[in-house]
RNA sequence: CGGGGUGUAGCGCAGCCCGGUUAGCGCGCCUGCUUUGGGAGCAGGAAGUCGCAGGUUCGAAUCCUGCCACCCCGACCA
């Protein structure tokens, strides 16, 4: 295996399919389109979820496991459901040698069969609202698949929720994006567009969708997270209905939302630089690797018991670390080997800083190295753990304000599509016009954010406007 | 599904045009010794149905036909 990646600037595509090979991510598998998730992508993978999962829990949600095995009548029961997701449907008609009656469909995602369970547990107002996760794996046949991005077979979490009102399920569409945002920003540093879709981009089967939108480092956007309001459309294609306290028959509003193995692709994305993955410490598999150095066995004894007395501390106070004692690579290999895997911070220690009781600390982000004595390094790790998670943050949010234009008209938007970047712009157009735009220009509305405070002019139709939307070219 | 590309050792490739004995190279792997502060050195070693199936030929990795798989770029999508 080589030891480099592609330069980003060379061919972005490539850099991403390499880093994700080189830090240990992920792999081919065997079947088109799908994806082996290795130890270390998968312990990235872990981290977000558990954020992910607390976030739900502390909001009231509970997990559950359903099928993943959908009755074809069931995908058809709701119309623009199953005409968004049927085509691309992997579907079982074969089962213990013969043919099945009827085909089984494998989730592409868990509305149909959720809500013919919500349909037998759902009676009285009381059994509501319904707050119900799930961490599962789902099968959409995709054309044209990347690692992480878009996999035929792919982890998410789904959120299926009903409630006795719309305002209520509205409530909740709005409170899981919010959710979404944290996670996004809060842990894995990555600044986000949120906002509502229009209806082209919108869920097969919602009323509103609510998205979370990032912009990756070739300045295209990434589709982070969505949050869906479903008004009645399931529980009436299901039938589900609840008694009210005055005693009236009234069908269930809903919300799904979820998050993916995608996001994985965003970190790499949003940090990563030409020497591989940076990871933001909350997030990380390992936020310290300690790189001993030795001569002979004599001082990789003595070294080794200082690092057990370092360790002891990091373990004390849940600094994730890892030790690279092994003896047959080198110290510069081991180096580049944990900067490919991006882990946040490097501790090197050797017998000149045993005998100056010192140790040399090395960011990731910004290669900064310095010496630092045993007796603070807990602080020290501790607060720069932290400036790097802040900083991060911060180089994204302004390489993404960077490139997001404001244009006033079509010509600029134009230009500015084309040289990579979102567009920031007031719009008042329509579907058809948002379909024409996207066919001239590929780049299509990611959002129209929430925090709307101004008037203006649609750049398209010249109508006056209070509406900003965002536009990309988009994975 | 359209366009392009690639299938030869675990990985990356050369050889193919112009058929010829034992199919090479780099990295990795194994053994030993020496090494270790930015991708170590030397010596020895293991490892291949040349994507699959037919055909042409005395002889095919190489020529012909068909098929398959994967990757990249588009249309579709988390």
């Amino acid at each position: 295996m080589s030891i480099s990646v592609t330069k980003r600037s060379e061919d972005y595509a490539r850099w991403y399919t390499d880093v994700v090979q080189k830090a240990e991510l992920a792999d081919y598998g065997p079947v088109k389109g799908t994806m082996v998730i290795r130890p270390y992508g998968y312990a990235l993978w872990e981290n977000i979820r558990n954020i992910a999962d607390r976030m739900f829990k502390e909001t009231g949600h509970v997990n559950a496991y359903f099928p993943m095995f959908i009755p074809e009548s069931y995908m058809k029961k709701e119309a623009e459901h199953v005409a968004g997701f049927a085509p691309e449907c992997a579907v079982v008609t074969h089962g213990g040698g013969k043919k099945l009656d009827e085909p089984l469909y494998i989730r592409p995602t868990s509305e149909t069969i959720i809500w013919s369970m919500y349909k037998k547990w759902i009676k009285s107002y009381r059994d509501l609202p319904l707050l119900i996760n799930q961490w599962v794996n789902v099968v959409r046949w995709e054309m044209r698949t990347r690692l992480f991005l878009r996999t035929t077979e792919f982890l998410w979490q789904e959120g299926h929720t009903a409630h006795a009102t719309y305002n209520e399920a509205e409530e909740e569409a709005l409170k899981m994006i919010e959710i979404y945002r944290q996670l996004a920003e809060d842990y894995m540093a990555m600044p986000v567009f949120v906002g509502i879709k229009t209806d082209a981009e919108k869920f097969a089967g919602a009323v509103y969708t609510y998205t979370i939108e990032a912009m990756m480092g070739d300045m295209k956007a990434l589709q982070s997270g969505t949050s869906h309001n479903l008004g009645q459309n399931f529980a009436k294609a299901f039938d589900v209905t609840y008694l009210t306290k005055e005693n009236k028959l009234e069908y269930v509003y809903a919300t799904s939302w979820g998050v993916s193995t995608r996001l994985v692709g965003g970190v790499i994305m949003t940090h990563g630089d030409d020497k591989g993955l940076i990871l933001p410490p909350k997030i990380a598999p390992h936020q310290l690797v300690i790189i001993p150095i030795w001569r002979n066995d004599e001082q990789k004894a003595r070294l080794m018991e200082e690092v057990s007395k370092i360790t002891l501390q990091f373990k004390k106070e849940d600094i994730r670390y890892i030790v690279d004692d092994n003896e047959q690579n080198s110290p510069g290999w081991k180096f580049n080997q944990w900067e490919m895997k991006g882990v946040p911070l490097r501790l090197e220690i050797g017998p000149k800083d045993l005998d100056k009781k010192q140790v040399v600390l090395v960011r990731r982000d910004t290669g900064t190295k310095q010496f630092i004595p045993i007796e603070k390094l807990f602080s020290v790790v501790t607060n720069l753990l932290q400036e790097i998670q802040n900083s991060l943050f911060q180089q994204a949010l302004e390489f993404r304000n960077q490139h997001t234009h404001e244009v006033e008209n079509y010509d600029d938007f134009k230009k500015i599509i084309s040289n990579g970047g979102f567009v920031k712009a007031f719009w008042a157009g329509d579907g058809k016009i948002e379909a024409k735009i996207q066919e001239e220009t590929k780049a299509t509305i990611r959002c129209i954010p929430f925090k709307q405070d101004q008037d203006g002019v649609c750049f398209y139709t010249g109508k006056p406007s209070k509406t900003v939307a965002i536009f990309a070219k988009s994975y």
